[in-house]
DNA sequence: GGCTGAGTAGACCGGTCTGTCTACCTGGGC
DNA sequence: GCCCAGGTAGACAGACCGGTCTACTCAGCC
């Protein structure tokens, strides 16, 4: 299927998706228009529309490449990390980084699904990002021993999403290290309550 | 200006609010367009114009009314609590209230900010709302006597943002309480840290 | 050398968007 | 009786929307 050519010139579809992920990304997937797109991408309509089918898939795409790369950067953060109790709170660290970047501009997922109809592939995108991370709290919330790993997971993710919305929509990007900050508490809280 | 007539026939200016504060939340700003609103307000398209100059205004003017309803209902959900970490808690009770009704469609002003332009006056009343809602967290941790009410104040927004943020993507009511569990750790950890 | 698949350029379609405008109605105060 | 503010109904403008379609180009492979 993806033959991931990249050596060589850019596919008519890896522009498009570049193009999507930038504009998508920066402005909305309401906001901007086909027409746009592949203005950006330097493609022309009917690639879009043979390579895709349609905008829905487009944004479909967008966003499942938006979460394989979310999925990479907090990986390679948990990985760098020591203890358990560390590779939690590196979490905060691999997103804190985003913060600082200029062109951050909130969560994807919440982006796109401020405006999605129910049921909507974009919904099912957003799904599968969220209950991704969630399942990451709670396999490093199990590794750390905490007695109650679910608990723990769902409390660290309030605090992921919070500092996220709070990075984009008060434009400050120490949502990451109060987060963190209030995580390790919350760890330490759990863990307290070890047998 | 506004002369509240409310007790005879409604004006055209209340029910344009009333028709935008449903379409406009329930499926976004902008979804609906100017003809859906006046349909459902049942209401001249000339009279929108007169009455509020345009699109733009008449989201202003929606999301300004959220912010006074959302201010009333925390304020009264404050105002029956007890001692001052049950006043802190009751921000994340008079919340989930709202994650219950089935017509919750999470923060109308994280959804009105998804697509908007920077510095439009959508970005203003988001601004407003939440310096309103960082300072009511703030109050009532100085009033408990934490030594850094900022701090904790900051740490209880983030779980107030990822509650309504959770409530939302994940259709789960029970982020508020979850939140309240965390709110009280926290709270209680910064309660421990007074000389 | 000819075929094929991927891509390009751009006209075109029906529909929708915000916003403007004209023309008409109507009830209450003077 | 008259006026007029505030409202209604709806045509209209100009832009843009997602999507379809035709006709053409061109590189690589058999």
């Amino acid at each position: 299927m993806t033959r991931t050519p990249s050596a060589k010139a850019p596919t008519a579809r890896e522009r498009l998706l570049s193009a999507a992920d930038e504009l998508f990304y920066a402005e909305g997937v309401q906001t901007v228009g086909i027409d746009r797109i592949i203005e950006h991408a330097g493609v022309a309509k009917a690639s879009l529309y043979n390579t895709f089918g349609g905008k829905e898939q487009l944004i479909r795409a967008y966003l499942d490449s938006r979460h394989a790369r979310m999925r990479e950067r907090l990986l390679r953060g948990v990985e760098g990390a020591g203890s358990p109790r560390e590779r939690l709170l590196a979490v905060f660290d691999a997103q804190g980084e985003l913060f600082t970047r200029r062109d951050y501009h909130g969560c994807a997922f919440v982006a796109a699904s401020a405006e999605a109809r129910h049921g909507s592939a974009i919904e099912e995108a957003s799904d599968a990002y969220r209950a991704w991370v969630r399942t990451l709290f709670t396999d490093l919330a199990r590794d750390a021993g905490v007695p109650q790993p679910e608990t723990l997971a769902r409390q660290l993710h309030l605090l992921y999403d919070g500092a996220g919305l709070s990075a984009r929509m008060d434009r400050d990007p120490s949502a990451a290290t109060a987060a963190r900050a209030a995580a390790a508490v919350l760890i330490d809280a759990a863990l307290a309550d070890r047998a």
